[in-house]
DNA sequence: AGCCAACGTTAGTCCAACTAACAATTCGAG
DNA sequence: CTCGAATTGTTAGTTGGACTAACGTTGGCT
């Protein structure tokens, strides 16, 4: 048996019944592999998730202060500050201090960081299209609907 | 706005359409928060991912080597070893060397290790109804089917 | 005999998710 | 108007999962 390959890897007939039926393992494996994919792809240019995400945000709802954009990104405070360091230092974002309050930075997307977002946009469209390769456009909307429903479904009631 | 909420929680209306089409961000936040959901009730009655998944492996497909183990359960040989230690420690496995061949080692559930599997099985049953509630029996089908399709598709080809 | 592969083990890396604390500033209640 | 509470940006650190490297021991092969 060459059986030292790669885990990660399916191998259908030998997988417990059991764990088949686990949907927070299954969700983890398949998390995992879209996130090295994407993952991959972004650092391939030099970028990394958030950065994404966060220059999204910026280019959807306008200038924000650090702790808005966080909430829009989701992307934790205190992680959003090296992604703005990193953004400003390629000149995508401007960060000036809020003249009306003086603990606030307006965080502005620059001119640059939209041609970046565009650039970010294109390359995980084509993850995204390697990843759901298998899936009709009927079967994508559906996988995107349902991970919808159970995420704000855990998000809402702790109960 | 009472905006200081917890990270995480969904905020529809707030959410950048271009991040909603990423798939692989919409799995990464369902599998962080079912690996949340799932990690705390396993650790409230003291186990842990890889203790159900091993004795699990070990119940379906019967005693191995912990080689053969890793490879069933999906879990590195590296981290394989202290999950045997504590599971040997709760009286679930027993670890004993091959005769055959004294590199290996044979890994066998006990008794109460079968008894311990069904107790964590039910814990997990708990979880996924919990994940899954507001999905009917067919969409959590569905759901199921999906992820497993981009699940192998992505494991296969690397291409 | 000698060499390479497999086994279990130890140790450690890498990254995302998350928490805690803190100085500066602003707000709000008395 | 003042003083305590809350907010903002920031630094630092923790946890946990996924993953790699290397090593001594043993086995199979020729």
């Amino acid at each position: 048996m060459e059986d030292g390959e790669e885990l990660r890897f399916d191998r259908g007939a030998e997988t417990p019944e059991r764990i088949k039926a686990q949907l927070s393992r299954l969700v983890g494996l398949t998390a995992a592999q879209t996130a090295r994919a994407s993952g991959d792809a972004l650092r391939s240019v030099g970028a990394h998730k958030d950065h994404f995400v966060v220059l999204a945000a910026l280019a959807e709802f306008g200038p924000a202060s650090q702790s808005a954009l966080a909430g829009r990104a989701r992307v934790y405070k205190s992680d959003l500050v090296a992604v703005l360091n990193e953004l400003a230092d390629g000149g995508w974002i401007r960060r000036t201090p809020d003249p009306s309050d003086k603990r606030r930075n307006v965080i502005t997307i620059t001119d640059t960081g939209v041609r970046r977002l565009a650039e970010l946009d294109q390359v995980l469209a084509g993850v995204n299209a390697h990843i759901t390769a298998p899936l009709t456009r009927e079967e994508r909307d559906q996988l995107f609907a349902l991970l919808n429903r159970v995420n704000s479904h855990l998000a809402g009631p702790p109960s």
